[in-house]
DNA sequence: TATCTTTGTGGCGCTCGGTGCCATTAGTGT
DNA sequence: ACACTAATGGCACCGAGCGCCACAAAGATA
């Protein structure tokens, strides 16, 4: 609790506000680390120390939110199938106070528009994509790494994604009611 | 058709081979090009010339076979619903040569267990999944980048991911198998 | 107040992937 | 022999990322 030591120059929620001004100006590619350090106002070896890559820097803190996913799929109703409960889950993952809505937009576009980010984005998903796998395989009694836990997963994901892209074109629409789109033309492709 | 200006001094299968050589000693993220390059008796600088980087290399000639996967699509019998014809593509896209499983395995292996390659995968498939987009929105009069299409194109593309996974992890294993189990999860995954 | 300990900072130098530039090389055609 | 053409590969440069380490800024202790 008391705080020996320099203390910190800088947060990452600090970085991360620099970064994405820069970003939003010139791009996500055109900046370079020792800009955004400039802009921060702290060393470029610092940055290293908050984000582990640039890549990483527009997922904020995207890793801690997961344990919250898993809180959600534990606490839903637990008597419907496993792949409403996840649909459910995916949805309530992905509520979000109105207020929040633009710069996480911005957020979504620079990961699902920039080819480098779109790369990265597949290691940062594995975890998410492992946290439904868990949930399905519990719910089954099958393992994470069994076909159709890690099948729901990458389709889950797969979902989202498309559903998000959709969500980008379109500045009126709903994120919810994509989500749910997606399931049923997903549902509607393969019912012949 | 006549060879003018100088000849060129290797190959991009000439290449591969040198690179999965050196790839198969040491691992992926541990070989240079300078060192691909001197196994290959060429520049640095040529390889770039032969494949826009490092992670590409694995990928040899992917994209030459997208065109045959479009001819595969467009030559099934077209009275079957839509999600069987791609099915049926997918499958027939997958079937080699049983000489060619261990080369083909190896780079699956390599493209799936590199962290760096499974990251730039998703560029690689980019035009995979729009193929099977492309096929499905023609079939259900659609546009390639609605929903529908999209899902089912990044659909098929993580069954076939999770299939070589398992296909990977059992050397006995059939990927023809695996690829239409990988279909009965996500059915009995989504049935209920 | 002076010193010790703790902890974050940030400069330096290096490696490696990737690119633009351009002189050179090794062929073919006249 | 000479022009033409096309691939080669060296060189210099950039940016991400990392190991190393001296240093700065705080609290603790005496």
């Amino acid at each position: 609790m008391s705080s020996r030591g320099r203390p910190v120059a800088t947060s990452p929620a600090q970085i991360e506000a620099a970064a994405f001004r820069l970003f939003a100006e010139r791009g996500f590619e055109a900046v370079t680390m020792s800009e955004i350090a400039a802009e921060v106002g702290v060393g470029r070896r610092t940055l290293f120390r908050y984000f582990e890559s640039k890549n990483d820097i527009p997922w904020g803190q995207f890793d801690q939110t997961l344990e919250h996913f898993r809180a959600i799929l534990r606490e839903l109703p637990q008597d419907r199938p496993v792949h409403e409960v996840v649909q459910q889950g995916v949805l309530a993952f992905n509520e979000f106070d109105p207020a929040a809505e633009p710069p996480h937009r911005e957020r979504m576009r620079l990961i699902l528009e920039t080819p480098t980010l779109q790369a990265h984005s597949v290691l940062r998903y594995a975890e998410w994509r492992s946290v439904i796998a868990e949930y399905v395989a519990e719910r089954l009694d099958l393992r994470p790494d069994d076909l159709l836990p890690r099948t729901a997963g990458g389709v889950a994901l797969t979902l989202a994604i498309s559903a998000y892209e959709a969500w980008l074109e379109d500045p009126a629409a709903d994120l919810a009611d994509l989500l749910t789109a997606t399931m049923s033309a997903l549902r509607s492709y393969l019912a012949d």
